[in-house]
DNA sequence: GATGAATGAGCTTTCATTCAT
DNA sequence: TATGAATGAAAGCTCATTCAT
């Protein structure tokens, strides 16, 4: 689903998008042609162009539209005030819940990092940046902080504090997203597949478990 | 790296697979034409028909060549006479090390399951089985035991083995999973893109964490 | 450049045509969309549709535009009180420093006219008339004398002024029109593209040349 | 008409460019759409993109296959031996006739040329060179003589000949150009339309005045 | 009149697959 | 078996033209 903030203004595009969404989801990314696209979104293959440059500037759009909305996400569930731990769990299964009521996005979006080409434009770790002594040097340069994207300051600054506070163990920068944010996305992935439950009481377990993983 | 056990036969098929495999993990699926695979290999374009029946075929073989060899590398590694603890260890680092040594493997089989015909034909967790007692259930069927492969026998036992000795948290089968297989092929992913160190200590820690999330 | 007499009215139906002429010239009929054409002109797409029928009547204006004023430039050149070796002269020339001062229109005319609809509707020679004998008797005919464009029947009158006196030599009208007509167009372009010089000798000895070839 | 040389070898490549040929000279650059060229060379559209990376390749293929065939007449046509005159005759009619036996070819030629890609790409006349001395001195360097086409060196050096003789009024290069090569090229595409009559009479009269207009 | 979004036929090009050799 | 030229359907994209506003 994507949002249709404007009352007319940008419907055709996002009409566009969802379509794609939809077919990307349903065919895979190599069996969604534009004439598909443009047919299942109503519109003529032609006014596709006028919205996006090209067919991977559509599926670029589409991809950063949805780690926006997840960013959103994310931002939206954080609280500095609340307890380090508090956080984790709302964290978590706000990671979860959204991805779990956002499966064709999470679809998606996990076909569209798998790919070469994104692979290597939107990795969340740079090059140097493996160890929380890394996170720790790289928050200290005012321009890095600057550049980075919201949600990706929150989770960096949130990992930060857990190293101030001495509540980590001492894991590598990867291993720590691992837990707070790829295995979230990858069992909503299943939940929604239904191979999951998704009662409280279970994500509540689970969450649990990666905390274990990731607190010393 | 394909195996070449057969001295001539089957020689020229690995080429194919070996080919298929490098194109799909530098350009991606949709951007590996045929043709590209006949020439990278040495082969005619004609002469893959002979190996595959269609371009779907040839890129399922790989597919299920690459889940061999983890496989094999899994069952390779499990011994079912250690502790419980230390076959965990075992396992995980086995997985690690196997992809971390395999990555072009790995970025395709991430490449390939993204697919939305892949994830329905080759999902490891069935319809109905989301918990620990829906695994204890299946695995007295014999029919099912039959049907499994090597390696998936191994993790059901394995995990039944830990089950029985009251070693587990109450977590879905899926997250079990994913601390055991997923976490470890992911985080080698990322090593072998430069983004995490591999010696031994650091290796242990994640395993261990891993370990903690999954045990009481 | 084009006129631009009126006002303002016919200010913009200018424009589209100074458009359409330098994107022609820049790009290539083949390469220039209605759509650049509006938008070099500052005009909308849709309304290039009140003032031309189609892409092709466009053009075929254009190209009816700039013979005019080529037309009028000849016309405008001739004096018949003249001696005809005089008008000869003050014709070439004037031709000469017309198409040097209108490149643009000239390459568009170049081009539009190498076109085979052009070809066949445009060609300044009709079917049967290819000696100065035919020249003559075509000027007989009322009719067609009506029909001509004011600078064909200063040209063609010019010539038959020279054949009365007998100071042609017995050449194929078509290869008489070539020394008054084409060539200076044809250096014309050379010189707009710096591949000659213009001074006033330099363009006496080249219509002194051609003057040599069709006098007696 | 294209040669066949090879008896089967290239067959299928003369069919293209034959077909397009005819296709551009009929319809127009702007209207001669790779499936008609397909179609009417007998072939698939897909095929032509192994002989040809482009339409744009292909066209270029095609004027410099027709350029060389006009060269090697060129070349065929001079002896060096003969008189200056008399050369200057042989050369004149046999690209009168050339052209004459070659309609398609020119209507082709004169199309390209006058786009504007091919207009900057295949000027004969380089930036500075536009008098005789220039030429004498282009002439000179060994280097520029080596990269000349050899048609363009026959010209070349005839001209540098007459000038050497002093035959040669003072007119620029361009000019000369013009009446040699220039004019018979344009007066055979209008004999070809009909317009002109091609007798041995009417031919060396015309030859005659080009003479004229270049002898001192 | 004027706009520019929309249309959709048709363009160039690609590529899985076949088949004569 | 092996080749690679050939096929032709379909892909991504363009653009002359229309039409609701």
């Amino acid at each position: 689903m994507l949002r249709e903030d404007p009352p007319h203004k940008g419907k055709k595009r996002d009409a566009i998008l969802q379509a794609a969404l939809e077919l990307v989801v349903e065919q895979g990314l190599q069996h969604t042609p534009m004439s598909l696209i443009a047919q299942r979104s109503g519109a003529s293959p032609g006014i596709i162009y006028r919205y996006f440059e090209s067919k991977e500037d559509l599926l670029a759009s589409l991809y950063l539209h949805i780690k926006e909305g997840l960013g959103q996400a994310i931002v939206a569930a954080d609280d500095p005030r609340q307890p380090l731990a508090k956080r984790f769990h709302v964290l978590w299964l706000s990671i979860f819940r959204y991805c779990l009521a956002h499966p064709q996005e999470m679809a998606f979006l996990t076909q569209y990092e798998s790919t070469p080409l994104a692979r290597q434009q939107y990795a969340w770790l740079r090059g140097g940046m493996s160890t929380l002594n890394d996170l720790v040097e790289e928050l200290r340069i005012q321009d890095v902080k600057e550049s980075l994207s919201p949600e990706v300051k929150i989770l960096y600054c949130f990992i930060a504090d857990l190293q101030a506070q001495e509540l980590l163990k001492d894991l590598p920068l990867g291993a720590i997203g691992e837990f707070i944010f790829n295995v979230p996305l990858r069992l909503a992935q299943q939940a929604a597949d239904g191979l999951m439950d998704t009662d409280e009481t279970t994500l509540l377990e689970i969450a649990r478990a990666c905390w274990d993983s990731i607190a010393r």
